[in-house]
RNA sequence: GGAGAGAUGGCAGAGUGGUCGAUUGCGGCGGUCUUGAAAACCGUUGAGGGUCACACCUCCGGGGGUUCGAAUCCCUCUCUCUCCGCCA
């Protein structure tokens, strides 16, 4: 969430680019400006009042100790009188605390400037586009097809043993997974990220931390018995690393990478769009986070979307980077860049990778913090990416390369799977 | 699942009702000494609110209570550890 200070510092300039977000933020800012003011006011009196409090209990102390009992029963009658005063002012203060935190939570991240205006996908701007586009004949296949073809996924099998979106991959669609995510993995290694093997099972405090809770508890997977979340990404156990953390500032940045299952309910989003690998509950990714500084989080972003481009390069899929709209942006971020890749035989673009810095927004949650050379601790920036969701990027790779002998598989992929070609 | 122990500052570890925001050790930082370093010695070293800066206030796992006064007593929740059972 913001923070009351960023808030103060420039309102207008905040609510003006929420309208970017599509939010109109001038009602809750200023009255949580007003509310700040009232807390401040609250508070001093609060204050003002625990100090006379504490120092009459002194002053009860000493004079019991000099056996002056009198005295002190009537010291004793004044704290009684002051404590109830006391007692209301408490309770406005932390009720005004309360909505603070209340609105604060309704507020989303502040898009930066780089962010285009707009409503929805259709808004979102052609950053940059690359990589071979292929030319498949008529009769091409997509790739639930090829899937059933060479034996790769049985969706219906993952049906049988559990629901719809569960896929089983078998035989040399196991093996393509598995290579995927080790080149990922590998790759995020060579580009300085530290791997880490998260839970796939996180608290309520985690899900508060990154975001997915209070709002998007519907989405995710609840272990009813133990209140724990199946993770949606691996973004979210990876950042909690660094909940309630201050970072001595010459250890940043942080550069993680982690392989995990994913889990989603994608409640409500069924259709033509969600066949085969296009949209599952449970999908595997590879995450990059990075904890930075403010002032470096730009040029982290670049990096990230370098790194994920040389995937998709590597791969030899047809990509483009969209710069999404302040519609079309997440609650939390500050700034969004999603990858697709070209889906020959379904003639549609397929979201691989969503790129995202935060700025402060999830670093104030998380209470994850820096100190600087002056010694005072700062709010990090948060950054992460998927580098990269593997589903789409199967079906892109099955259907882009299929061919009459079978199906290619790219050239850095070859070491992981073992076998060059899918028949 | 059963039985027991515990949760204190970056870490270790004291403190069981009244200058305790907290003894001490380690670590960190600054300094003296040194060509430099180590050792030794001296000093300093939690977070948040508040203030121009002080003052002042809050925080000893979370929440509630007793008391003039709680890290210390009571209730409750959560978590961790040990032993037993079960088990990849």
């Amino acid at each position: 969430m913001l923070t009351i200070q960023q808030i103060k510092e420039n309102p207008r300039n905040i609510i003006e680019r929420l309208a970017v977000k599509g939010f109109d933020g001038k009602e809750v800012i200023e009255r949580v400006i007003n509310l700040d003011n009232e807390r401040k006011r609250l508070q001093l009196n609060n204050d003002n009042k625990a100090a006379e409090l504490n120092k009459l209990a002194a002053q009860i102390g000493a004079l019991m100790k000099q056996g002056k009992k009198d005295e002190a029963q009537q010291t004793k009658e004044a704290v009684a009188a002051i404590k109830e005063d006391q007692k209301t002012i408490a309770a406005e203060l932390s009720a005004t605390e309360k909505e603070i935190r209340d609105l604060l939570l309704t507020v989303p991240n502040v898009p930066c400037a780089m962010v285009p205006e707009g409503k929805t996908a259709a808004d979102n701007v052609v950053e940059k586009t690359g990589g071979p586009m292929p030319e498949l004949p008529e009769d091409a296949l997509p790739h639930w097809e090829l899937a059933r073809k060479y034996n790769l996924i049985d969706f219906d099998l993952g049906v049988k043993i559990t629901g719809a979106g569960f896929p089983v991959y078998t035989g040399k669609g196991a093996r393509l997974q598995r290579a995927l995510i080790q080149f990922f993995l590998d790759e995020a290694g060579k580009a300085g990220y530290l791997e880490v093997q998260p839970p796939y099972v996180v608290n309520e405090a985690s899900g508060y931390g990154t975001g997915q809770l209070p709002d998007k508890e519907g989405q995710m997977y609840y272990v009813n018995e133990d209140n724990l979340y199946l993770i949606p990404t691996a973004e979210v156990p990876v950042t909690n690393i660094y909940r309630d953390v201050i970072i001595p500032g010459d250890q940043l940045p942080k550069k993680n990478c982690a392989y995990s299952a994913c889990f989603r309910r994608e409640a409500g989003s069924y259709g033509k769009d969600v066949r085969g690998l296009n949209r599952l509950h449970q999908f595997d990714k590879v995450e990059i986070v990075r904890i930075e500084r403010p002032e470096d989080s730009y040029a982290a972003l670049e990096e990230m979307k370098d790194h994920v481009q040389h995937l998709l390069e590597e791969l030899g899929l047809p990509w483009h980077i969209l710069r999404l709209c302040g519609g079309d942006m997440s609650f939390t971020s500050a700034i969004t860049f999603d990858f697709e890749v070209y889906s020959a035989a379904q003639k549609r673009w397929l979201e691989v990778s969503s790129v995202s810095n935060f700025e402060t927004y999830q670093a104030n949650r998380l209470k994850c913090r820096y100190r600087g050379e002056d010694k005072k601790t700062r709010l990090c920036h948060t950054l992460n990416g998927s580098a990269l969701a593997l589903p789409r990027i199967v079906a892109a790779l099955l259907e882009n390369n299929q061919t009459p002998e079978g199906i290619r598989v790219p050239e850095c992929l070859q070491k992981y799977t073992g076998f060059s070609i899918i028949d």
